[in-house]
DNA sequence: TATGAATGAGCATTCATTCAT
DNA sequence: GATGAATGAATGCTCATTCAT
């Protein structure tokens, strides 16, 4: 990717998470990229498209952050750990600014192809580890969606409150919830 | 409350389900609600305070419609159930755009009074529900904060999931939902 | 004159020397004065007429005040220098906003009959003095007007610029400019 | 400088001459100066540095213009005749609306360094006449400030009537009150 | 390619004025 | 007479976008 490109696309994330999204204007997008303001529109249509694109930018990144160091000959349950304690790490280094994730899921929806093979391969070791799951008879039969709603998203909420100071939550704490959110997919 | 001041909440609260955020005027408010644009200002002292005033009007919506039909002599799991289908009909209904929540959560935080003793309101039922699980030992030793977490936000969220369009949830995958959430926040 | 009316004028005269021109409200007035917007109406045409009614109003008062304490057998030098200490109290007791006098001057011009009067009215005692100064061979030959600008003009501007604060006039230099003043207006 | 911010400190000089300070809105500056009003933005930081970097704009026209054909060598009172008549045709040629003084007499102060700097410029000449009067008798004692309120106000003031219209300023009239100001400030 | 000055529609907000009570 | 809620045009200002260089 074009060096300018990335840059703009990095500024834009910090003044996000920095001033929200009604805050973010295209002049300030320039000034802390270090371009002019016309040279955003070369690589982007316009502001909505800069915003879909660090959309999708930002979940290719999740999408290798949150399969790092998973593999498929790992126990299902140390599977399962690792994701959510990838996804903890992420949002509390602040290198992937998840917490905005919020703000992108009330911007005006794109359809397009290329997002939702983006989606699809941000969930193919998700979607792995839960068809393996089901077809062993230790998850409960649902729909993998139903699944991750039940089982990393209590960990994105809890990550996303500890990181907004909501409330704090200790390691002991990660790990109990962790493993409460995998009684929760578990056939009991 | 005022009619007006009523008829301006509604206004917005309509306004930013539909247009998100950022696409919200002063002066579309003031159209869909039938005021002049100086008139809002009469009972609200600017746009944050309009969205503030806003985001506690549906919360005290929220924590009425959240307990409703539920009493202390109900078996646990009975009042759980219940809690978990009320954010669902909130949710589906349209009655109460939960789906906005998202964007309140990134608003600059007001820590006023009232805005706690709203929220403690809020989950005064919930709590309950926690402490007395937790007592009899049919809980995990969990603080509410995160039990919460764990059982009620999926059901918040698979509701937004089904509102948006993301993926549709049938009777029955909510019912075993419901059930799944149960699971995460039981002792075993 | 009404209580209310005073009151509105009074209270417009306070806000105009605290606020100036473009920062006086006719709702600052109203709270100002103790009465409600609409009332202001009652007595004043509009915003204008309000700013016309209390430029005549300070007239009538400087009117008076210019010529306290100047009696016809009084020596000319006397009633010259009596009036010139007038204009400086006034300034500096600030029980008349003469400071004020420069944003009068700058409104939209209205050429009335009573505006004609009032100003006649005010420099009634001033003209007389000129008058017999130069019937006596005692003032230069020039118009009333121009001796006025000559003469009483710096002792405005100096209480102006004094009360200003952009410096300070001590007595003994306010006594020296008014013997000066008299000196431009001398035959010599 | 540049050419847009010229123009539109020449538009704002001349609206602020015809329509006074309150009646000066920044579209009606654009429209007058044919730019867009946000370029106006690009120049000032808003209405009142607008209106500061005009004030000082015009000062140092003014202080070019009063001092024009003054020299050392030239006797006092052929100096201070010149200065006299250099405000006057200043004031009355129209190209320095030096009857807008008034008006930012009362805007907010700013009492950057630039400022001083300029004001001291602008009565190099003055200062340095009136320490030669004084320093060889003619003059009377005072401070420069307070000779200058005594000679130049009422020139300034007279100019500023005769193109206001108050009342009509003959040449020998004219010449007849600068000469009553030059009495105002000798040594008698 | 890259620039950044220029644009002008759009925004939040104010305020002189009206009018039903 | 007096009120003050309501109005809506107008304001100062921002900012996504364009285009001549």
């Amino acid at each position: 990717m074009s060096d300018k490109k990335e840059r703009i696309l990095q500024a834009t994330e910090k003044l996000l998470a920095e001033y929200g999204f009604h805050g973010l204007s295209m002049q300030m997008v320039a000034k802390e990229a270090g371009v002019a303001a016309g040279t955003i529109y070369r690589y982007f249509e316009d502001k909505d498209d800069l915003l879909y694109q660090l959309h999708d930018h930002i979940l290719g990144y999740v999408a290798i952050k949150l399969s790092q160091n998973v593999s498929d000959d790992m126990p299902l349950k140390q599977r399962f750990h690792t994701m959510c304690l990838n996804i903890w790490e992420m949002a509390t280094r602040g290198d992937a600014p998840l917490i905005n994730r919020g703000q992108f899921d009330n911007l005006p929806r794109r359809d397009s192809h290329e997002q939702r093979l983006l989606e699809k391969q941000l969930f193919v070791k998700v979607d792995q580890l839960f068809d393996e799951g089901k077809a062993c008879g230790l998850f409960k039969n649902l729909d993998n969606e139903i699944l991750s709603v039940l089982s990393l998203e209590p960990s994105c909420c809890l990550a996303r409150k500890h990181v907004n100071g909501v409330f704090k939550v200790s390691d002991e704490a990660l790990e109990a919830a962790i493993d409460a959110s995998w009684d929760a997919i578990l056939q009991h």
